[in-house]
RNA sequence: GCUCCUGUAGACGAAUUGGUUAAGUCACUGCUCUUUCACAGCAGAGGUUGCGGGUUCGAACCCCGUCGGGAGUACCA
């Protein structure tokens, strides 16, 4: 095989949508796997769409998910530049040579023109294509004279100029994914090759651009499929047929109902994200939170994403991204949509957080919570990490679930102090905390000999005390090992926290007996 | 409406390309780990492979029909 060399090819027209990150991360395998390159490309063809930040989210989404361009706006390559409206001149050329070989034609119809026509065809339950049937009675240099249109054309009247699809003609696609798919000629409409400002359409700067760049494969989303046709008509007419890229068009991400695709909406919704990281706009209510803010490893994330639509036919589902380049095929990727499963996400997200290292997490939390760590030493919050790393899903949860490691308790469960609690046996815990008091090594080891001795003397039975020293420390019944975590805590906090916990246990009982 | 894509448990999906009893994972249930939660391990439940025909000794896989889901149908990408 020749050079690979793939592009991702995004409109900065809003946020990078995870769907948008999958595309991109597969090109990306692709490229790696074969020693290739791997293109950004900013399609800005439409002006009136452009979104300011749009493009600078885009990299740092990519850069954030590790799978940062080799060319592209910023970066530099042979190629360049990057950004399509700066290749606006470029895109003339190919138009004029459509022409020139009849190909294309001007067209003059305004949008507004289209517009009603498309309502009255509506009217009567029809729909209205500019296409090889109806062309002949628009207002275009087919049926214009020659003087005509050049009197058009001088005035500086606003003109299109649209693809010429021939009549009974077969267009065959050979997609990667899904084989050869076939077109009639006559299903497609004249489409747009140069808008009246001047720019092209997604179409002509797509394939003057791909070829230009020569992309040697073309990996996309489904919704394209449809105008690969009108793609492939265009490679011919400018007679770059035969070094064509090769298509592969990935299955949609669908919403989690199924109905339809993964849309902003459904984060809002669902209360998930569906974009790689926030996007902080003007309006409050136009901001959102990403996999990022979500507390997400951008590891686990490209791990998930990577599932959505591909399997390496094994059965390993955890992958580095090197792993990931080297297992990747194309012809591993599915042909129907794929839900977006927020569940197994979380279980990616899990899987990562319990395969990192403690001091890897507890730098994380350092840069994440530095003030509210201020005072807690590296071993301290290693340790923390360590022992509720298998209790958490999210980055951010260390901090909710475990804070009572650097703070006071702040609330207590109730429902089982009022079941478990019993102000009779109040004798007993002080001595056990007096006993506590008299260990000088507190260890985890030492806790747990002195607290088994103790429950053994008294004839008590585990599940009476234990709850309630746990309850007592933590204020609620789940978390992480009781003697390595009052080890951790220590022993001055222990023995305060016992003390302040019991007073609190007998308020409870009291307010309930009354 | 028209064009194209697609259909295997609730979800992701495997099945050496027509060859035993249709993998595995997430989610769910139970058990174990003799303090909780979680992790892990074990076990379980869940399917006429959308449906109906056909070809064949044999069909998830091939053929015909049918139904469902999705995408496209812009001077948007």
């Amino acid at each position: 095989m020749t050079n690979i060399r793939v592009r991702f090819a995004p409109s900065p027209t809003g946020a990078l949508h995870i769907g948008g990150v999958r595309t991109a991360l597969y090109n990306y395998l692709l490229a790696k796997k074969m020693g290739g390159t791997f293109i950004l490309r900013i399609e800005d063809t439409d002006q009136t769409r452009y979104v300011a930040g749009a493009e600078k989210y885009i990299l740092d989404a990519l850069q954030w998910c590790n799978i940062s361009p080799d060319e592209g706006p910023g970066i530099g390559g042979a190629y360049g530049p990057y950004r399509q409206s700066e290749r606006k001149d470029l895109y003339q050329k190919y138009a004029e040579k459509l022409l020139a070989d009849g190909n294309a034609y001007y067209a003059f119809d305004t949008p507004e023109a289209l517009d009603e026509k498309r309502a009255a065809m509506e009217a009567e339950k029809q729909v209205f294509r500019y296409d090889s049937s109806t062309r002949m009675e628009m207002v275009n240099s087919l049926t214009l004279s020659s003087e005509a249109v050049q009197k058009r054309l001088d005035s500086g009247e606003g003109y299109t100029i649209r693809l010429k699809v021939p009549r009974e003609e077969q267009v065959q696609v050979h997609d990667l994914i899904r084989g050869t798919v076939t077109f009639q000629s006559n299903e497609l409409d004249d489409k747009i090759m140069l808008k009246s400002d001047g720019m092209p359409t997604y179409h002509l700067a797509n394939i003057v651009d791909d070829h230009l760049m020569e992309i040697s494969h073309v990996i996309r989303g489904e919704e394209w499929l449809p105008s690969t046709a009108h793609h492939v008509l265009l490679y011919r007419y400018l007679g770059w047929e035969n070094e064509m890229p090769k298509f592969a068009h990935l299955p949609l991400i669908l919403k989690p109902s199924g109905k339809g695709k993964l849309s902003k909406r459904d984060g809002d919704k669902l209360g998930m994200p569906v974009f790689p990281i926030g996007w902080e706009a003007e309006k409050a209510e136009d901001s959102f939170r990403g996999f990022r803010e979500y507390g997400f490893d951008p590891k686990a994330v490209l791990n998930f994403l990577a599932f959505l639509g591909w399997n390496p036919g094994t059965e390993q589902e955890i992958f580095s991204l090197e792993e990931l380049a080297a297992a990747f095929s194309i012809d591993k990727i599915g042909k129907s949509g794929a839900r977006f499963d927020y569940q197994k996400a979380q279980w990616f997200n899990q899987q990562y957080i319990i395969a990192s290292e403690d001091q890897t997490l507890a730098r994380s939390l350092r840069n994440d919570f530095g003030d509210q760590l201020a005072g807690v030493s590296d071993d301290f919050l290693a340790s923390f990490c360590g022992l509720l790393k298998e209790r958490v899903t999210f980055m951010t949860d260390f901090m909710e679930m475990g804070y009572y490691f650097f703070e006071p308790v702040k609330t207590y469960e109730e429902k089982p102090i009022r079941k478990k609690w019993k102000p009779e046996q109040r004798h007993n815990f002080d001595a056990l905390t007096a006993a506590l008091a008299a260990i000088d090594d507190f260890t985890a080891e030492h806790l747990e000999t002195v607290i088994k001795n103790f429950i053994a003397a008294k004839e008590l039975k585990f599940g009476e005390v234990f709850p309630m020293l746990r309850i007592a420390l933590t204020g609620t019944m789940s978390g992480p090992d009781l003697f390595k975590m009052a080890a951790l805590i220590g022993k001055a906090t222990v023995l305060e926290r016992l003390e302040s916990g019991y007073n609190h246990f007998d308020q409870v009982k009291a307010a309930a007996n009354s």
